[in-house]
This record gives structure tokens, sequence and C-alpha cells, in this order.
DNA sequence: ACACTCGGGACCTCCCGTTGTT
DNA sequence: AACAACGGGAGGTCCCGAGTGT
């Protein structure tokens, strides 16, 4: 019945979503371990401390989660332009609707340690600075290609975007609202729309 | 030397604090009391329970603070965009240092405890539709006045607006940085120009 | 029914001997709370932590304890030997059965916690200090007096005879046996006659 | 390259350096095997139990320790006394520094474990006996030569002296100074001194 | 109006021993 | 003979809130 490894990535599974949802702090260990069927005996084998799970989570689910659905697609997009809107398009599906009204979950954990946990938040500002540099080269890629503005700079730009993102998301949570997800989300792609190169003012907004 | 609502008060704007600084679960009473030399005796006096307490610096902190930071001044200045450029160059200056990296309170408690707690949650909310009106209605005066672009709906473009100003103030907090927020700033600042009548596109980003 | 200062005294009393009886490290909170009657909130009131608690069962419980029945007694005898004897032999009395053969308290806790807790430690050898200076200082006194040898260093002779005095203390713990502990009390009183001046060798052991 | 019997001496070596150090309760399962390179497996096919573990090590490593510095040494001593005093200068050499200050394994273990394990302390008390049964034999092998006192009994005698070398290694444990233990040594040794016979009171303490 | 005292529950951590496996 | 994985329970700490008294 033992499962190398498995119960590892279980917990960790179970520790995304409690920590998604409660937050980190409020995460009870027993919660997270009432799910998978173990206990605390193998939580504490696998991860010396809820710190040690806490950071673990960013590092083989949270970012392997971002690199999935923003890094890759837009790597592999043609257009920059497109690839975001396509990334951004497939947040509204019924995929994870859970998401939609629960915020992002780098952003959800930097609210909460951002000024109480130092290394917690440097590992994820590592993870946003990834982002923010993906993003970037795409922007880049797009300028050479002449389909995105010149008179932009990709990496500024870049973290606004993530930035205007990570509100919207953090709003979205607030009123815990597919509609209102949406219609930021509307008005998130007219604005990205502006980038493109010969773009008119008008769909700002 | 006993001053009626004196301890109250006290009590909120070290309550405020220390939830400002802590979020609402990780503050601690005995830590809200240390500062005000009062002890638990009192608190308890003024306020039945440590959610009273919270829901008290909601309604009588955090949202004055709303109203003298974003309301008032939006309400009487002749031209909205003005008006907001005005705040928002406010932000930057050093009246509010650590308000600069700490994030906005509404929008940190809104993060914490949109899942959570649902009457906090509404409570927050309200807050919000309160400030996001405020600025629909400036923009309507200015759209009437010639002085904001007419294709853009003022209550959609104030929650856009309310939305990407808490994404800047998040991330500035989780880079705890006063020049990643002043650089988002400036963004930001680039964004609320394009509402004006007549802009054009190169500013947007 | 609250009895300010009393709560403490009870826990003090207890911890005193929970700690006596299973060593510092090994003594639980909740034994201790048990024979008192009160919970963890009270003991957590009056002691930060458990290790609080310990210090403080030193300074308020044993130490006391060692100036009533040795230092005490010494001062007032107009003669150190005879004064030492008396003290000896209250030892055998029945008044504390349980410390016959349950060892010194003050040497008990160097013993578990010398090695492992060094302001612990230091406390406890304040103790012990102050024990053998009492000694000295007595002896002193008699060799002025012309009842004490002549030819001994009254601070050299106290710590050996603390140290020896801890030496059967220990042993007779060790054989949990009452006789042990009275036949070498016996011994220890045929040492303490040979610092008398004038003493025959043969006395010694 | 598999040594029968090796593993399980490594155990017994490095549990009796975590026992003698933290004390056996406080001594870590973990603690123990870290040092060997051998995990939990090994340990519990070689020992069903920590307990059984300890009473390994009183048996195959404490026991055999007293033997090699206390009874081999006196019983191939022509006179009891020069035996005594060589054996316990022996103890003041660089060989055992770290034992100089950290008290008597022995004497350690029965302090601690005393109160509270019944078999465990018939096991030491055992090594006990055996030791003042050495040193007794010798002192009235001494007494049949004409080099000891005739006045005192070798065993009672034998009892004091083990009991007064407790004291004091327990006293250089709780000063965790060498220095303190050399001083209450020379105490110890003109002590010893007493017995032979012919000697004088003054040497007494 | 406020201070001191105390109740009680929840959480993480820790650690011994067992089981399946190689 | 030994390892990795896991079970399971207990202990200290922490903290909200409820008493009582002034």
């Amino acid at each position: 019945m033992r499962q190398p490894g498995r119960s590892r990535r279980a917990i960790l599974e179970a520790g995304f979503w409690e920590i998604y949802r409660q937050g980190f702090r409020a995460a009870r260990v027993e919660a997270i371990l009432s799910g998978t069927g173990l206990t605390k005996g193998a939580l504490y084998h696998h991860f010396p401390t809820k710190t040690a799970l806490g950071s673990a989570v960013v590092d083989d689910v949270i970012r392997p989660r971002v690199r999935d659905w923003w890094l890759e697609p837009l790597a592999s997009a043609p257009d920059p332009i497109d690839g975001l809107l396509r990334v951004v398009r497939g947040l509204e599906r019924d995929d994870a609707p859970e998401m939609l009204v629960g915020g992002c979950p780098v952003f959800n954990l930097l609210q909460e340690l951002a000024g109480v946990d130092e290394p917690f938040r440097r590992n994820l500002v590592a993870v946003l600075d990834e982002w923010r540099d993906a993003i970037a080269a795409a922007l880049a890629r797009g300028q050479a290609a002449g389909t995105v503005r010149a008179d932009l700079h990709p990496d500024v730009t870049a973290a606004f975007l993530i930035s205007t993102y990570h509100g919207l998301a953090g709003t979205a949570k607030a009123h815990r609202s597919p509609t209102v997800a949406r219609r930021l989300l509307r008005s998130f792609v007219r604005l990205i729309e502006t980038l493109r190169a010969g773009a008119s003012p008008g769909a700002a907004v």
C-alpha cells in the first residue's frame, strides 16, 4: 500500500488548496491531511515544518501552474498580444470556476505574507519576476516583429499588466462574483489591445 | 482625567494599525492594547468581540480615511481627471511612507477575509461601492462638461480604475519598495490621462 | 472565589513537587495544574513559559527552603560544628521522608540541566554559592572562636562539605532507602567532627 | 562489507554519548542514529525498544568502563590506598576532559531515573554494588596487610567514598569547571589519605 | 470605565515505534 | 540487515473571551 512519493504529492496538492482557501497562517495542518487520508507522521516525514510545506507548495505547485497558464502559452504564441488575449480569455472558462472568484494564488499569498514573512515573500516575488520577464520578452519579440507599439518599455509594461491583472483578480475575489470578474477582464482586454502597433486610444478602458 | 470615548478612540486607532500590519486574524488583542496602556477589560467594555472591533475599525477609521483621501478631493475638484491625478500624486508624498508599501487597508482586509467572513466582506464591499460611485459621478460630470471621453461608461471605468489601483498597491506591497510603487503609479497616471477627451493612444501604458 | 496571588503560590508549590519528582523536562504542565484545580490560562497568566515557571520555583520555593534549612540555623548557631550537626540530624527526622530518598532539589535540577540549560544552571549555581558562603562564614567564625581547626580553608572546606552532602543525598536517592541515607549521614557526621579543633583522626570515616 | 555486530556496537557507542549528554529521556533516537549513518530500522532490529537500548548501554558500555577505570586498577594494586589515589589522579588527565565536567555516567543516569524507572534503577544500583564491593575488598586486603586503618568498616567506608566521589563529580558538573573539579579532587585525596594506618587528622579536609 | 484573573480550546511540533520493502 | 514511509498521541504555547472586583 506504500506509494513512495505519492503521499508527498498528495500533501502538496491538498496543502495548496487549503492554503489557497484559508491563507497560509489560517491553514490547519489537520485540514490538509484530512483529505489525503494521511496523518501528521507522514507530513512531518516529508516536510520538517508547516513553513517548509508552504515553500514546497510555492515551488512545486504554484510555480508550475504559473508556467503552464502564462509562460508556456506566451512563449509558443506567434504574436504576444494574441497570446496574452488567449491566456486572459482562458481564465473565463469554466475549468477553474473557483479560481475566478478566489483570486490568484501567488497574489493571495503575497498579500498575506509580504509584511510578515520575508523568506516567503522573496520566494513569491521570484515567481512574479519570472512572470514579468516572460511577458516582457514576448512584448520585445512583438516589437521586433512590428506587431507591438514601439514606444513602450517591455518590462515596465509587463509589470503594469501583471499588477493590473492582480488588481482585477483581487477585486473579483472581493465581490465573489464571476460577473464582476468577466466585466473587469473585458476592460483588461481593451487595455491589452492598446498595446498593438497602431492602436486607437478610444479602446483603452 | 477620564475622557469618555477617548479610550474607545485609542483602541480603534491602535486596532487599525495592528490589523493593517498583521491582518485581522493574526492581529492579537493584547498587541492592540499594549500601545494604549489599557487592558482587555477596557476593550471588551467598548466592543463585545474582536470581530466587532474589526467592524468598528472599518466604519470609524478606514471608511473616513477613504472619504478624506479620495471622495472629498474628487467631489471638490473642478475637473475629475485633474482631481484623480492630484489624489494619485498625493500618494507618493512622504506623509504615508508605510502606506506606500503596506497596501491599501480596504484591499488588504478584503483579500484576507473575502472567502472566510461574509459579513465583514459585505461591509468592506460597501466601502468599495461608495468609492466607485464617487469616481463614476465625477467622470459623468466630466463628460457633461466635455473634459472626459464620452465613449466610456463611468461606472465600468471607475471600477476598473479602482481595481487597477489596488493591483498596483498590492504589487508595491509585494515588493516592499517605494520605487516600484512610484513606477507603477506613473503607468497609472498615463492610464488616467487616456480618459481625457481627445487623448492620444501613445500615452496609454 | 478569586484569590489574587494565591493561585500563583499554588502553582509554584505544585510545580516544585512535580519538578522535584519528575525532573524539569519531564514535568508536565497539566500534571502541575491538576493538583491545583487551575487551568493553563491561569498558569500562562502568571508565567509566560514553563521555563519561567521553573526559574520562579528556584527563586521562590527552593532558595527559601535552603535558607530555612541551612542558612538560618547556621547563622544563629553559637558554634558552627554544632550548627552543622543539628542541621544534618534534622534531615533524618520524619518531617521530610520523601526528601530523604528523593535527593536535594537543588542538586537534582543541577544534575539534570547543567549541560543543557545555561541560564537555569547559573541560577542554581548562585544558590550553591550562597550556601557555600554561609557555611564558610560560619567556619571562619568558629576558627576565630577557637572551636574549629585553624589549618583548613573555610571556603574550600565548605565547598567540599556541600559536595559530599550532595553525594550522599544522591546515593540515598539512588538506593531509595532511608537506611542507606542514615548510614551515609552517620559517616558525614563523623567527617564533620574532624573539623573540630583538636579532633582525632580515628573518627574520620 | 557487512560486519555482523558492527552496527550494534556503533549504536551502543553513539547511544552512550547521547544519553550521557542529554539524559536518557531527553536522548532522541534520531540523534543517536544521526552520527552512525544508520536509520531506525537498524536500531529497532537490534533493540526492541529505547529502554532496551538504554539497558544495553549500561551493561555493555558503562559497566565495562567502570571495570576498566576503577575495578581492574584496584584489584591489581599492591596497596589499596595507593591504588585509589592512582585512579583518582587519573581522572584529572586530559584523556577524558568531557567526563571531568559532565559527571559520572552511572550517577547521572541514577539521578535521572531513580524515582521513575525501577528496573533501570536496579540495573544501575547493581553497578554501584559491584563498585563498592571491589573497593571494600581492597580495603580489607589493606587492613590485613596493615596499611589501612583497622578501625573502619570496609564496606561502609567504600560506600561513603563512592558517595563522596559522586558528590564531587556532580558538583564539578554543576559548575562546568575543571578547576572546581580539581580542587574538590584534592580534598578527596586528603580524605583518602586519612584512611591510611597511622594517619593524622590534620590532613582530613 | 477599567484592571486583574482565569477558563478552555486549538494548533504546531515532536518523537517513539511499526510496517512494507529491498 | 537495514531503509524509507508512516501512525498516532502527547506536550507547550497561544490567545479570545468571561468572570470578579474596584
